[in-house]
DNA sequence: AGCTAAATCGAGAATGATTCCTGATTTAGG
DNA sequence: CCTAAATCAGGAATCATTCTCGATTTAGCT
């Protein structure tokens, strides 16, 4: 049967990539495209649970019996060093994975460890000083508030 | 010989003790000086590399010989218990410790991996919307710029 | 100064997360 | 279809970190 081509589809701004990710720029890295690349990224992008990942692979053994914990590694390195998921490394030193693609901040709770997306803006005025003062250009910054969440908060009193 | 009775230093406020490095209130745990705890955070202060477990492991060693990596951990783990000592969880997933009291934030470079730090501060505005807007009580805040490096960016250019 | 209990040590084993290796399978592109 | 490159599953290897245990050191007492 043949199947009807459909176009590719880019995971991310390729200008996006990170540095250790780097390829030969004469000939690029041809990627494949996989149902299991696929559907990990899906999965990240339908949760704002900033999962590890132990919890994405347990979240697909279901639809894929087969799937090896290293095929799930291989796959997030594959999309962080397209740009398309973040790295959020956690206090308690396991990696999470984070595919809002949106430019955001997150909130830590010390109890239980969550981490939630906030849209706070930060003021531009902070990079301009930043650069004034340090001549260091900054392309990102994350901001990370820690303290107790409302569940936690609401538990302890 | 007579020692001297020393006043005990606490290496910091113990109400900046961290949630998980709870001890029983009425029977608190009593802690003995020793010299490899002191010199693990002399060496601490008197850097701004954020130097990772191994890091100080090998600076010490020629100091004690018969140091152990075990040691470092256990000693690191009761100075972040006591506040004295922050972690910083790095990109690469490997911890890194912090022994600057002052509450500050940081520059990571993409392309060495270096932390410095800076001293910016945050708005405290910001802080206020998050509790109005998310009723989040943030006492913590930890801002990383990522960018390149005034070396890393003058080599590469 | 000596005594005892608790704290800490060093050495090495155990754990847990992540990466690497290998041979089999799948994909892209003619 | 054919081939080369990419990816897979499974498992071994690596690396950071924690734990265990018997030996040593410290604090606080007398």
């Amino acid at each position: 049967m043949r199947r009807v081509s459909s176009p590719r589809i880019p995971h991310a701004d390729p200008s996006a990539q990170r540095a250790e990710c780097a390829e030969p720029a004469d000939r690029p890295r041809r990627r494949n495209r996989t149902v299991q690349r696929e559907r990990l990224l899906e999965m990240l992008r339908s949760t704002d649970t900033h999962p590890t990942a132990a919890d994405l692979f347990e979240g697909l053994r279901g639809e894929f019996p087969r799937l090896s914990l290293g095929t799930v590694y291989r796959n997030l390195e594959v999309l962080v060093c397209e740009g398309t998921v973040e790295q959020v490394p956690s206090q308690s030193g396991v990696m999470r994975y984070d595919g809002n693609p949106q430019p955001h901040h997150h909130f830590v709770c010390d109890a239980c460890g969550d981490i939630r997306d906030l849209d706070i803006q930060l003021p531009s005025a902070l990079t301009t000083r930043l650069q004034r003062r340090y001549k260091l250009r900054a392309d990102r910054v994350r901001v990370d508030f820690f303290g107790l969440c409302e569940t936690c908060s609401d538990r302890d009193s």
